[in-house]
DNA sequence: TTGTAAGCGTTATCAT
DNA sequence: ATGATAACGCTTACAA
């Protein structure tokens, strides 16, 4: 157990002052010969400098990521793709989860602060917004990905657009032929369940078909709500039931899915679904699923520009909010709805 | 964004020295009635110590985590489970993927130096012996956790018991009837790899079925090298080709299941397969997935507690081998060869 | 261009 | 039990 050289050892082994090996690290002016002399050293002694010592003077090359759960597989190549962008950019990060629980979530702006990340990228459980702002306050850079809070007006966001991707996946399903459908997403207090459900509700009075409250679930992402909603829904009168359902929500796809498998329920033939988000193995179950498909390394690469550039201060002032396209993918889990069962 | 406050804001506020502080903080002694006159100030100002600072000193509550890929849904799911359990200690974490490139592990290796994290959590790709083992001549502790390197005989290793869950597959396949049996694994340079293909042929041995090496494949994890092998097991003459598969790594799953359903084969009529690890859509395909369920949660709290209890020296010395039992689990992927076709 | 020296916020080592 | 004060390794004015 050596310990590791100090600058002091690389300025005494080049013949020179730490203030020179300092410059020769960060982008400081130093004559030619000189740097080549001290960039010798360093790689003679295998030199690195420290980030504690760094970090405490107010330099910061490491950001925090909150993500709300990484057995979300969305979630999951999030977090693959921002570490992954983050590396080639010479950043780490340090990653931290929620659980989707807002005690969680602070306890964790707390030991950020802690860190004194220089920046963070989030995806806010909908709550702490005197906590989130507070971190602003304190100079660190805050990006949502993927969701957001209204009430923080001021913070850069990167997300699909929500809205016209729920529409599209909707309009699809009344190009279909579907009258009634159905749409479980997350809770109206979050962004993406509002957003989600605003955007299949536009598609339907966009065709004139009136909505009705009884096909909405805005659910909760953790547990078993999917299951519930889907239960729910197809014990509705027949008259009422729906014929299509739209999942918007990775956190719930396996669950609702997991139900209508249980319940037997014959898709498309019964249901036509459509569910949010592309994972490995909605291509691998039967019938295939058609989904909306997230892109997630615009989202990462985005959400990792956007961070950066704020902590480097090379952006201009004001918020900004990065909305990219989801694509939507149609397999074989829609289809026109059945005849006899779909008229009333 | 003002500034934080420091330790000697709170040693003026509360009218003591900052050693008086830093040992309420830490575990010093400090006579009751400072005591709560500092925590009071602590309270008061909201002061929080800066891991910097501490770190500069030689304290570390940050631990590395190095792993292959989120992508993995293994991966994913351990990460989880790492990430809240070291929250539960108060521990941060720092998280790095390698896509099972040894280049860019080399180079993770370097900055979790830079970080002076006290203890690194990894699943190595095999690869940067001596990097490794500088690493723990610098005094980080390292555990491997799902993988291992025999050459580094000196580190805590926390795994399943890969041999035996192996085995029990395979035995689980021959009790079926099942003689010509497949096996789709890591590479053999991957401590997995060797261990579960070992352990596959033991059971076989144990059978009195002579192995044959054009059923056994130990393929890369990145890739589409999973449904090559595939492609390659079903080319084989009738005669030769398996009844049964065991697709013995995650990485592989995928693309394995992908090829199958390709190649339109009936299973488990036609093959029966049983796939390492239980992802939540295993019990959505149809048929629902016979698996090798590993306990994520039992590996994410031993790797957590060695690397912490060797930080904080509680630990006899000499390296410690966890091995955890993996579960089989039996659904409809595995049943009785086809009597027609299994029958040379 | 280069060197000197003063911080950055904490812990640790001494005295007191 | 408490208080000065010197590290820890680096960046950064300020001088030379």
């Amino acid at each position: 157990m050596k310990k590791a050289p100090t600058i002091r050892d690389v300025a005494a082994a080049a013949g020179v002052s730490v203030s020179v090996v300092s410059r020769v690290l960060n982008e400081g002016s130093v004559a030619v010969a000189t740097r080549e002399k001290v960039v010798a050293a360093i790689a003679e002694l295998g030199f690195r400098p420290r980030a504690a010592a760094r970090e405490l003077n107010g330099a910061n090359l490491t950001i925090g990521l909150v993500l709300a759960d990484l057995t979300n597989p969305f979630f999951a190549r999030l977090a693959d793709r921002i570490v992954w962008e983050a590396r080639g950019r010479g950043v780490q990060v340090v990653l931290m989860t929620t659980q989707e629980d807002p005690h969680i979530e602070a306890e964790t702006l707390a030991t950020l602060l802690d860190r004194s990340v220089g920046g963070v990228i989030a995806t806010p459980t909908g709550g702490n917004i005197d906590k989130w702002s507070r971190l602003q306050d304190l100079g660190v850079d805050l990006v949502f990905v993927d969701r957001s809070i209204a009430a923080l007006e001021n913070t850069d966001v990167v997300s699909i657009h929500n809205e016209a991707s729920a529409a599209s996946a909707t309009e699809h399903l009344i190009g279909l032929g579907h009258r009634r459908i159905a749409v479980i997403s997350g809770p109206l207090t979050t962004s993406t369940g509002t957003a989600r459900i605003a955007g299949y509700e536009s598609a339907l009075a966009a065709a004139g078909i009136p909505s009705d409250a009884a096909l909405i679930r805005g659910v909760p992402f953790r547990g078993d709500a999917g299951a519930d909603a889907v239960a729910a829904l197809l014990a509705l009168p027949l008259a009422e039931r729906p014929t299509g359902l739209i999942v918007a929500n990775t956190a719930q796809v396996q669950s609702s899915m997991r139900q209508l498998y249980q319940m037997g329920i014959d898709i498309p033939r019964e249901l036509s679904v459509i569910v949010f988000d592309d994972n490995p193995w909605t291509e691998l179950v039967s019938p295939p699923l058609s989904v909306i498909r997230q892109p997630i390394d615009m989202l990462a690469r985005h959400s990792v520009d956007l961070v950066l550039g704020r902590m480097q201060g090379r952006l201009p002032v004001g918020p900004r909010f990065i909305e990219v396209q989801a694509e939507f993918v149609s397999r074989s889990s829609s289809a026109a709805p059945n005849p006899v069962e779909s008229h009333v």
